[in-house]
DNA sequence: TCAAAAGTGTTGGCGCTACACCCATGG
DNA sequence: CCATGGGTGTAGCGCCAACACTTTTGA
């Protein structure tokens, strides 16, 4: 095994990917071996931290390597350490030996990203050739290692809730944007639609989501005022809040 | 070193108690010397974790020892892991040598817990001689070792960001209450004062908060209703509310 | 009878929900 | 001129904040 590599903590990549009209997550495909029976099976990209990174250099390094994006939200969720994450399921642990990963007991440090995968800039991603996305909605049938199924679904339940308070949202938008796509991430997101007229209120009130004077070109329909988000705005407006609300 | 740690992985404890008047935080006196210049500050209870034992187990085992009790709320926080976070502080490096403790790279996982000080039940209390209580204001101005500010900052905004949104507050208060005892609560952990109209009208409307026909005795004041907190109650109407909440 | 805390209702504003029709554009 | 999505307003309800006086008890 790699020196460089703390042989006890790991850091696991949850990347969800949103392509316009379902919520994606990426995996890796994994073939072992137990008892002379070959099996195939997914796992979230991770890999050992290294001794001179931190936890989240590492996550980026990880994203970096798989996807060839860099600057991407990023978020630490809960640590994941249970005594037999690692051998609960006697395949994982052949594939460790198989890997010449130590059998030692790892805790592992899981951290969610959010990326558009229909964004002009993000058409040059490039997948590893066993990565592979997969709508969120069909991961609970996949066969997962270790007890990553417990972690997607934490990174998804935190999502969800992430997405209603925080501005979520835009990391997924070009910069400019209607409020027709704003609406449509929250739905696909959430998983329920929303009424157009109260969305389009709400969203009206909030100062930090600027009306530009500019209007879709070249669509087949009434063309969408396009807005955009002022990250500016929104931290200034947090802050005030934050120290005026009791 | 003992054997039986994980070199690099540690459980860090940051026990609030609350004492019907102010928000205490647990912390260990330690001494250290460098540069023959010796120094007193303080630390958060913590500890390597045991091969053989979960995070949460760790985390149980070092307030046992501390304090003497059990079955106490207890909640994961983030994990701080930063490169140089045991050796931004020189005095911090030679305490880690002078304890043997292994001088390698440790990440911690924090979790914070919740207990009554002035409960019955928790009058047994016994701490360890190095152990005090502190009054969670005055800690800004405390030389703590290593991140520990930063840690005990993130545990008090969650702590108070959960009181909103869990049931904790029922975790400090005695089996039979008064709303004013619960009130307080919340005055003291938020740091505001609530109007007591306002308060009542809301508890009232939570069926979970159940009155009792029950009545303090000898006060020298008219006696309050007591309530009791129905967790069963709670349980369905939060399964309920998400299933049927977008 | 006093001190100390318990208990109680109303009003105005604001935000949420539900709901149906006209508009601008490209093909 | 048609298909497609963009854009708009109102009414009812519930939640929240602000605010002051009476009641019950023990000393």
């Amino acid at each position: 095994m790699d020196k460089q590599l703390i042989p006890n903590v790991s850091v696991d990549s949850i990347i969800f990917g949103f392509d316009s009209v379902y919520l994606n997550v990426l995996l890796i495909g994994r073939d072992c071996v137990y008892k002379e029976i070959q099996y195939h099976d997914w796992k979230l990209p991770g890999d050992l931290i290294r001794w001179d990174e931190n936890l989240d250099t590492a996550s980026k390094r990880i994203l970096k390597d798989l996807t060839g994006l860099r600057n991407i939200y990023m978020k630490q969720l809960k640590t994941f350490g249970a005594l037999d994450r690692l051998t609960r399921r006697p395949r994982d642990m052949s594939w460790l030996i198989a890997i010449d990963h130590p059998e030692e007991r790892v805790i592992t440090i899981p951290y969610y990203s959010l990326i558009n995968l229909s964004k002009d800039t993000d058409k040059n991603l490039i997948l590893t050739s066993n990565a592979q996305w997969f709508n969120v909605d069909d991961v609970y049938d996949l066969p997962l290692a270790f007890d990553h199924h417990e972690i997607l679904e934490f990174a998804l339940k935190t999502l969800r809730n992430e997405l209603r308070t925080k501005p979520l949202a835009f990391e997924l938008l070009p910069i400019k944007f209607s409020l027709s796509q704003l609406q449509k991430i929250y739905e696909i997101i959430i998983g329920a639609p929303l009424d157009r007229r109260n969305f389009r209120k709400k969203i009206h009130n909030l100062s930090y989501i600027v009306p530009l004077n500019e209007k879709e070109v070249s669509v087949s329909h009434r063309p969408a005022k396009l807005y955009m988000f002022s990250r500016d705005i929104y931290q200034r407006l947090k802050k005030e809040k934050f120290d005026f609300t009791i």
